[in-house]
DNA sequence: TTTTCCGTAAGGGTTTTCCCTGAGTCAGTT
DNA sequence: AACTGACTCAGGGAAAACCCTTACGGAAAA
């Protein structure tokens, strides 16, 4: 009886290059569908009931963490493998919280797949390397914004200066100063180019 | 007689799946090597004179665009298929203005990576699904940079300020802000969060 | 109920950036 | 020889960001 297997992944040549990858495994896997975002996963999830799934964390549309919360409402049963470009604390932890039960990156060797396969299969959770001293290690940028210092950095990060963000939030320039410089101590980082490059990796902003 | 193959990516993952889909190929292949980094892809050059190289467009360290051009010192008969997570027309020109005969998307589909390397053994130029018109379409952003002022640039979005910028670089400081100012101008970004996306987006820095 | 945190705001001072003009050298082009 | 462009530097002023402390109302937690 062979493991059936979806792949989430936005880039084609990535989800080919894993099923051929898959292919060559000593495992007996058969690769039975193939999605671009997290709307396919779920779809996919539903529809063919696979016994494991490889989604990428970083998608279009609906992202990785998102579609594995919505996938475990349609069957809980699945189980989720995360493959990731980024090994950003807030991806792990997303992913590990929304029900996945490995985590891997894409920098990592094939063999950590292999391994990851074979846990999760047997119901064991897998970290790929170094992913387990980042969840453990949390602490460090718990991301500990408000609400509103999050808006304000969001802003910032979109380029904009104090006096335009307290227009648009209709508030004092002083108060939005307060904000910053908050933001800077929680964060301890001093320079609008390292907190546009913090908000992008946390998805506050966007690249563009 | 099988081609020569060395792969260039910074994700372990995503060469051992170009390695797959190679060795599935009818054509007969053999990945000779593997690199990370642009440094990487110079060293294989020399040392193995492949056929062909996969090179990853953006990568830390050393990108593919510099690294192609390294390659063409060192052995100008190997050939270069670019593959790249963006469409972006500055990778593309890059790339193949530094000597690329190929350029496909990781987005693509695996057939345009056996299409690729098909004609670039024949001596043609191939390039992927829309990046033709992209090339052709090609004028709106130069990135009309000087060296200096991508220097400048480079620290700017690393969060550094005017005077640092200036010690690192043994100049004054008001030819750091006439530089920056030019930035400014030419780029038409007057913020530095925005300064900072555009060197991402241009790997002029990483996201870390 | 007292404490703690969030959000709001202000006063006041220092530092940095932003923006202008002008200008000299040097290398490569025309 | 004249020109263009890259790179360098300066003076000076306006704007913005940075940094400090203080403070008050409300909500949530201890």
């Amino acid at each position: 009886m062979s493991v059936s297997i979806v792949i989430v992944d936005d880039h084609q040549m990535v989800r080919d290059g894993l099923a051929s990858l898959l292919h060559g495994m000593d495992t007996d896997v058969e690769v039975i569908g193939q999605g671009a975002n997290g709307h396919d996963a779920v779809e996919l999830a539903s529809s063919l009931h696979p016994d494991v799934m490889l989604i990428d964390v970083a998608m279009p549309d609906m992202n990785g963490i998102d579609a594995t919360l919505a996938i475990r409402e349609v069957d809980p049963d699945v189980k989720i493998i995360a493959v990731s470009m980024h090994s950003d604390r807030n991806y792990i932890n997303g992913m590990l919280d929304a029900g996945a039960l490995a985590y891997i990156r894409k920098e990592s060797a094939f063999d950590e797949l292999s391994h990851a396969l074979g846990d999760v299969l047997n119901g064991k959770v897998y970290l790929g390397e170094g992913i387990a001293e980042i969840v453990v290690g949390a602490k460090s940028s718990p991301c500990n914004l408000t609400e509103r210092e999050m808006e304000v950095l969001k802003r910032i990060a979109e380029g904009k200066k104090t006096r335009e963000i307290a227009a648009e939030l209709f508030l004092s320039d002083k108060t939005i100063e307060t904000h910053r410089r908050q933001i800077g101590r929680k964060l301890d980082l001093h320079s609008v180019a390292e907190l546009t490059k913090f908000a992008i990796r946390h998805n506050i902003t966007t690249i563009n």
